[in-house]
DNA sequence: CTGAAAGCGCTTACAG
DNA sequence: CTGAAAGCGCTTACAG
């Protein structure tokens, strides 16, 4: 292995100057700069990770602003597992992360944790976006301190964003419409549930329902109706209210696509009226959802991997500090297709 | 972050000593060795990693014996990239690996990378045991000499292996038959092709088809025919020759499951023949079988990780070499599920 | 059984 | 603009 020491010796400097060179450190003569980059090419010098950490005591500190995890959906519980792995295989690179958690939903201790960070003084942040106005307002601070940030789960154009790490909505609406074709009988009708106090405000469940009609517009081969409905809340008295009169009037219905996480409520419907033979798809892989497909009333759900994205997003954002490499601006995560057959391999 | 000079002035010795007690390497008198201990442990002592690498300048060499990937199936290839880029994380830990490739099914190639590797004298060794009897010589070799050994894609009993890393090919097997009875009209038969010189000695294969029919056995709803076949290569001929007399005997085919990644030459004859209406199922993920997904030939791709297999096998090799953690003696990988419409979230 | 010293390859002031 | 020296936390002989 070359050292900056063999450099030093074939250009005539000392240690210090190939330093300065390598680090672009400045005040070092043109000419003198010039050579040593040359030799340290000629000799494919690799720095030694081991001794510039050693050496230089460099500690980076990141923030992680994310909802916190409910028993109903632990999603963000596996961003947190991920950065953790992350942490831990970085080392012996020194390197801290924080997480200042908010309730989902809740504007006020969200806009509290971004003073934290603000105050703190943190080298870089990773950011879950979720309410839009408070995290432009958060990333506009930012920008300010110079201080790079990472959007995770969801995107907000015009930022100055390093990078976002998360979902194709669209894409995984698609795959969601693509199952059921592939299930359904040609003239069965098939249920869109969208359960949410706001729609409109959630980015991704739209974007999950525009891709899974655009399949149908140019690739499915199913031709029955599609039927939309949007539920305020997950309690069984509001499915039932919407759901009871829409199977009355349309028996034609043979498939359910969910556009989120609370998939296990309508196959609990399912469950619960007896319709045994509804095709059920849905998205994320967590214990309530994981029941109702092992009971086979979820045919299968579409799963993001929450830890790989945790994990992701920090090493992005380390690598980024680090060696000043500026990584893809978007890049859309993998998600899982799984069924009742498929689960074993995953849980580990 | 507590050093061992910490702990050195606290229980009076110098850091020699407490590396030794550390490290167990004797000529510590026992009380010492209890105290350094006792206070390591209050204190919470971590080792740093860049220091420890950085002053033992030790490197581990590990070899890996692998099949060459080829145009037909780029499934080593997979394995041989992400080794490599394990090895790139692991820096700043001095680890190398060394590849010894041979021809798949030439034995005697095997042989002669077993012996280079048994000369190079290499601290831990990787090792897809495909050929049986050969693997078990080679094993037998590398206990005498202590070097353990890791397991990739094919699984042999009662040898020393450190651990397994590879497809539950059974489960896997019931993967495929859930996907096409999800699909199917319920009166429909399917075919099973299995495409190979030798059924008998290609373990996955066999697991594969015996995960298929059991599906059927304790799950599917599915009631058709199951019709197995086995075609000696994968020549357009070949195929013929058998397939064409099926599909005349049995016009009630409506799916064909593939029990490995030649699914493409499958996909092929039903473009050939116009059979368009046929489920297909098939095994891996690369550029023949993709194009054949495209054209939606074929309707799902099961498909093994072969990156991160790679990436797996040497991080618990170096892993045990380095702290000596033993590590799982068996971890299925998962397997992703594949169509048309997951593609373009997998091509990165 | 124990300690003192040199050294791993780099970074960081500091002196000139 | 450049060099010499100290130090990061550990490991490795070596002396006693």
């Amino acid at each position: 292995m070359v050292r900056i020491k063999d450099i030093a010796e074939r250009a005539g400097v000392s240690i210090g100057t190939v330093d300065r060179v390598l680090h672009n450190r400045g005040e070092v003569a043109k000419k003198t700069s010039k050579l040593v980059m040359k030799i340290a090419e000629e000799m494919h010098y690799t720095p030694n990770l081991a001794a510039s950490t050693l050496a230089s005591k460099k500690t980076y500190n990141l923030a992680a602003i994310l909802p916190k995890g409910s028993d109903d959906n632990i999603f963000w519980d596996g961003h947190v597992e991920g950065m953790r792995r992350a942490i831990t295989s970085l080392q012996p690179f020194l390197v801290n992360i924080s997480y200042y958690l908010f309730e989902l939903n809740n504007e006020k201790e969200f806009i509290e944790q971004t003073r934290l960070v603000l105050n703190d003084n943190v080298d870089g942040v990773i950011l879950a976006p979720v309410m839009k106005n408070e995290a432009i307002e958060f990333c506009t601070e930012l920008d300010k301190l110079n201080t790079p940030y990472i959007f995770i789960d969801t995107y907000i154009k015009n930022t100055n964003n390093l990078a976002f790490i998360g979902e194709d909505a669209y894409q995984s609406g698609r795959i969601a419409a693509s199952l059921i074709d592939f299930g359904l009988s040609e003239n069965r009708d098939i249920l869109i549930v969208n359960i949410s106090k706001n729609l409109e405000n959630t980015q991704h469940l739209n974007s999950r329902n525009q891709g899974f009609l655009s399949y149908f517009m140019d690739a499915g081969r199913n031709d029955g109706l599609k039927i939309s409905v949007e539920i305020p809340s997950n309690s069984f008295r509001d499915i039932e209210d919407k759901l009871d009169p829409i199977f009355k009037n349309n028996p034609g219905i043979g498939a359910i696509m969910v556009s989120s996480a609370k998939t296990y409520t309508i196959a609990h419907y399912l469950e619960m009226k007896r319709k045994r033979d509804i095709i059920l798809v849905g998205y994320e892989m967590f214990d309530k959802n994981i029941s109702y497909l092992k009971k086979r009333y979820i045919n299968f759900l579409i799963s993001q991997k929450p830890q790989e994205q945790g994990e992701k997003a920090v090493y992005k954002l380390f690598y980024f500090l680090a060696n000043k490499t500026i990584p893809d601006k978007k890049e859309f995560q993998p998600v899982d297709i799984i069924n009742c057959e498929s689960l074993p391999l995953l849980s580990k």
